[in-house]
DNA sequence: ATCGCTGTTGCGAAAAATTGCAATAACGAG
DNA sequence: CTCGTTATTGCAATTTTTCGCAACAGCGAT
C-alpha cells in the first residue's frame, strides 16, 4: 500500500522489543506523505485531522524514538528542526540564505570527505544529513551578496 | 585587555548603525571566557553574576544578533544550540555518539567540499561550521558498533 | 481468546525559547 | 554638555518542547 517497506520496519521494531502502535504508523504515514521535510507541528496536523486523540507531545517523543532507529532522518535548517522518511539513498541540503531556496545533493558529493577523516582521524562519521548554508547559483548572479 | 579584538568589532557595529551596549559586552565577554562553546543558559548565569538585571530573552536576542554579525558561531550538537567566538580559523566537529568526546578538526580537512560543491552546483556555500556525529578512535577500539 | 508484563500514550505541569510593547539609553548633531 | 531619534532592553505573556506519572494497550505465552 505504502511505498516505503512496511513489513521491514514493523518487524524490524518488534524484534528489537518495542510496540508497533497506530500513533506511530500514523506519524510514519504522515511524514511519508508530507513528500519532502516536515516539521513537528505539520506532523501533528496532519495526523490530528485522522486521529483527534493523539497529543502532541507524542509527535515529538516519537520522531525522536523512530529517527533514533534510523527510519527517519533529523534534519535542523536555520534553526527549525525538520525530518523525512530516511531513504536508503542519503542526501544532503544547499539551503540559499538569499531565496530560501532548497536543493538536494547526492551522498556520493560529500562521502570523499567522510572517508578522508576515517582515514586521517580514524573517526568513523556516521552523520546521514547534511545542510549547507550558502548563496545559490540564482542569486548569485543576481546581485552582489552582503559583503565583500 | 580582552584578546579578540575588542576595538574592531565595537566600530564594526557602530558603523552599521548599531549599537554597542553593556550586554552586548557582557555578554561577548561570557562566550569568550567560557573557552570553547557554550550554551545560553551558561552564559546567562555567568551574565547574571556580574550583571543581575540582565534579562534571559536578551541573551537569546543577542546571541543571535551576533550570530548574524559574524561575531560568534552557532552551532547545534545532538539537539542543543552552542555558541563560540568566531575566530579567525574556522574549524568543525566530530561528535562521539558513544563517549560525547567532541574533538576539532581544521576547516582545510572540509574545505575541499565546499569548493567542489561550488564548482559543480554554483553554490557558494558560507556555512563556517559542522558537526559531524560517529563514532571516535577510542570507541571504535573499544567495542563493536551497535549494529552489522 | 485471555492474561500479564511492560512499553507507550495522554494529560497536566514545567521548562525552554520567542515575541509585543512601553520604557530606557546609545550616540550623532548642535 | 544637552537633546532627539530610534535601536535595545526588561518585563510579561505566548509559544514551543520536554517531562512525570497513572492509565492504557501491544504482543508473547498459555
Amino acid at each position: 500500500m505504502n511505498h516505503y517497506d512496511m513489513g521491514n520496519w514493523v518487524s524490524r521494531m518488534r524484534d528489537q522489543g518495542f510496540r508497533v502502535t497506530p500513533q506511530r504508523q500514523l506519524i510514519l504515514d504522515a511524514i511519508y506523505e508530507s513528500g519532502g521535510h516536515t516539521t513537528p507541528e505539520e506532523i501533528y496536523e496532519r495526523v490530528h485531522a485522522k486521529a483527534p486523540a493523539v497529543n502532541l507531545a507524542t509527535i515529538y517523543r516519537t520522531v525522536d524514538f523512530l529517527r533514533e532507529l534510523r527510519l527517519i532522518t533529523e534534519m535542523s535548517i536555520s534553526g527549525k528542526t525538520y525530518y523525512e522518511i530516511a531513504g536508503d539513498a542519503p542526501h544532503h541540503h544547499l539551503v540559499c540564505r538569499c531565496c530560501g531556496h532548497i536543493e538536494q545533493i547526492d551522498h556520493a558529493t560529500v562521502v570523499g570527505l567522510f572517508t578522508r577523516i576515517e582515514q586521517e582521524q580514524q573517526f568513523k562519521v556516521e552523520t546521514d544529513h547534511l545542510a549547507l548554508v550558502g548563496v545559490c547559483r540564482h542569486c548569485r548572479e543576481q546581485a552582489t551578496p552582503t559583503a565583500s
